[in-house]
DNA sequence: TTTTGCATGTAAAGGGTTACATGATTAC
DNA sequence: GTAATCATGTAACCCTTTACATGCAAAA
């Protein structure tokens, strides 16, 4: 639903390539929306259809065409007009969750491997967004005030993979019981 | 990607009707996986196409007739087979997180009067999830080893509620200062 | 020499949302 | 009388995933 906003927020901060775009959706804002590289460039394309954003196309030798994408007027009065109303709470769907719920059909030693495995995952997340945290507490207090709610989003990724993680000690404990 | 699982899981307990499955979802399973009616009987057809699944009609006088579904040997199989293989990590997509993080684009006032809307929604999740939780502990031992695998799904709803209220504390406070 | 990074796409299939559609019974 | 519960579906649209497709440059 929003994948269309995350883009038009980032083409309001400044004109991307698709390319950036993904390597955004990576780093700064994959603790909160994902998307992969088709997506974007489909999204892209619709969003230039609806006359939200432009396209400027750079020709670079060797390399195949760059196409920098900026958000024109009418997208950035669309992006504010979508801040300003109400949005949904997430749904939650969780596939690792099911699998437990049935975990009656399959030996205790794969959950408990399957379990690691994702409280591996989980943790190199944490270390991520610990390390960028610090990056962050580094900064002078103007800056910190000027990056407070990109700041906040990360905080909510850090407090969600404790929590996780805080259950999946939990969980390991009452499967090998 | 585990709608189908979830509907094979519960079938394999037991047979029932989509109706049924869509009370199993709004209530014991719902906060790990949620889907809606029109997703049910959608599914239900191609889960009993695919030959997961069968169907036995009942009439019912004055009342449409109602399907009971039922999980097939070979769904059962399915099924078994599924919760042996990996599952890949939940992809993280919140549109909260988006508008916060454009939030420059609205009023502050605004941001907290969808913050506080949205943690009068969770309080109310975690709240109905603690009261499953006790009803939990008043069963016998027996009872309570019986169920463990969906209580630590439980478990995993209640620190994640929790984890996200405190964040929101801290998101208000950071807002209004 | 193999992988990573740059840089872009299409097509098909599958999953999910929204809107439309019906109709009886029961509880307040 | 009005809302909730029971009980089922179709159709259009949109979003996401998976697979296919290309090709250069730089670093390891």
């Amino acid at each position: 639903m929003s994948l269309k906003h995350a883009i038009l927020v980032l083409l309001d901060k400044e004109p991307r390539s698709g390319y950036n775009l993904l390597k955004e959706f990576k780093n700064s804002l994959g603790y909160f929306w994902n998307a992969s590289h088709q997506q974007i460039y489909q999204q892209l394309k619709r969003l230039s259809d609806e006359g939200l954003i432009d396209c400027d196309i750079q020709q670079q030798d060797g390399k195949p065409d760059k196409k920098n994408y900026s958000i024109t007027p009418y997208g950035h009065q669309h992006l504010q007009e979508w801040v300003n109303q109400e949005v949904k709470p997430n749904k939650v769907n969780d596939a690792l969750l099911v699998k437990l719920f049935a975990g009656h059909l399959c030996p205790t030693e794969h959950l408990e491997t399957e379990l690691k495995r994702h409280q591996d995952i989980h943790r190199n997340t944490l270390d991520k967004l610990l390390k960028i945290e610090k990056r962050y507490q580094q900064l002078s207090s103007t800056q910190q005030e000027h990056y407070k709610l990109p700041y906040l989003t990360l905080r909510r990724g850090i407090l969600g993979e404790q929590a996780w993680l805080a259950w999946v000690d939990e969980a390991i404990k009452a499967i090998k019981k």
